[in-house]
DNA sequence: AAGTAAATTAAACAATGTTCAATTTTTATT
DNA sequence: AATAAAAATTGAACATTGTTTAATTTACTT
């Protein structure tokens, strides 16, 4: 009667690694591959399992699907927190949180697209109450408050003024990524997207400090430098 | 040896309508069931003829999609041709052509999905050299610059203004068709768009007149209210 | 060692996009 | 009007997809 503990401790985390596992493998072959190559056949390959077998371990399809949804978002709610704490100036804090929401796009757009874009997870963000996105929308908005209250921004609604800038940093990077951009070079993306924004900043804040989304020292134009000097 | 043109003629024109009707059908699905529901034998169901039959008319699933993104295309860059010719004040048309913009996508959501947020159709849209919303840019661009030169707003590069207007209203109205506000309550919708629209706007140029983009009697209403009378 | 519970497999199902030989329908020629 | 040629359409098949389930293997408890 007395079960062993232990095992079944070590069999849940088990059950654990090779949910995370099935999730990286999935992640891998999404941003390697695009979404309609994963596969539960494909997963299951990999993970050197049946296909069948990992219905014990998700539901369905969009269950995994939706289990990268909230890794991503966990990953971008660490990110904002973590300026949270180290901007107590809400302008400054402000423009480093437009500026990490557009590189993270930039850099990680697979993780952007299911978080932002994707009609795959809908339904599940829809049952389950997710609310990374809303804690997010929350921070920016108190930010947002703080800096109407202290005269860096115009007095308006805040949800309005957040919803804003949230509208222009989605829609510019959304844009890119599922690239309805015809009337702009592909090279041109990085310049355009700091010159957009700081367009909108000046706009709304004439004396703001204007500063590098994408950073020179980003990998992607040091191996450009490097490639077209050599 | 010379062959009957007109029953040539006609055969081609019979062709186009079949063509046409398949479109309608797709279109039609996909509006009332969503992109799932989309299907070949469906849509081959519906316009009485065999899976097969359509691949005579269409080369694969996707150029049907794509089909249906020229369609829309077309009727949007109708609407901003429209306004080009209606409105020669650069600043009104600036405000009027964004209204214009979200109040279409927020009535066409499907079509809008179609046109900027889907994925599917993007492969073709890489390979033909589609160019509606090409030139819908270039028009939005043109209006941005003669609005600086008339002193309407700030002197930037032309080019990151008007991406940085197009960003902020894609963005807003994409994150409500995907779903992606569960921090506000649908019913707010129309009013937090229509205060994100005026508190940027208001940033960007403090002398404007605010108008609704909703407005009570939109197309939708009265388009019931002419049902109803017949 | 035996028995029980959990995990995994293998095989099947229905539905998908797509292809293609066979057949029907339409058009052109004699 | 009969027949040959061409075009359009079908019907049946394929390979894949997500998903289910009975059977089997594996792990654990007694």
């Amino acid at each position: 009667m007395a079960k062993n503990l232990k095992s079944i401790q070590r069999r849940e985390r088990e059950r654990e690694e090779l949910r995370e596992q099935i999730l990286d493998v999935a992640m891998s072959i999404l941003t390697k591959e695009g979404y309609e190559a994963v596969t539960i056949r494909r997963i299951a390959d990999e993970v050197e399992y049946t296909p069948g077998a990992l219905y014990s371990y998700f539901g369905d399809k969009e269950e995994i699907i939706f289990a990268l949804v909230v890794r991503a978002s966990k990953k971008l709610n660490a990110l904002f927190l973590s300026l949270e704490e180290a901007l107590p100036h809400p302008l400054e804090r402000l423009w480093a949180t437009g500026r990490a929401y557009m590189r993270f796009a930039m850099e990680h757009p697979v993780e952007y697209d299911l978080m932002f874009i994707m009609s795959a997870p809908i339904q599940k963000m829809a049952e389950c109450d997710f609310n990374e996105t809303h804690t997010a929308f929350r921070l920016l908005r108190k930010t947002v408050e703080e800096c109407m209250k202290q005269g860096f921004l115009p007095r308006a609604d805040a949800d309005a003024a957040a919803f804003a800038m949230w509208s222009f940093v989605h829609g510019s990077v959304s844009l890119m990524i599922r690239k309805r951009l015809a009337a702009i070079p592909e090279e041109k993306y990085d310049d355009v997207l700091q010159g957009a924004f700081n367009f909108l900043m000046n706009a709304m804040m004439p004396r703001h400090q204007e500063q590098p989304i994408i950073t020179p020292s980003a990998p992607k134009v040091l191996a450009k430098k490097k490639i077209g000097k050599k």
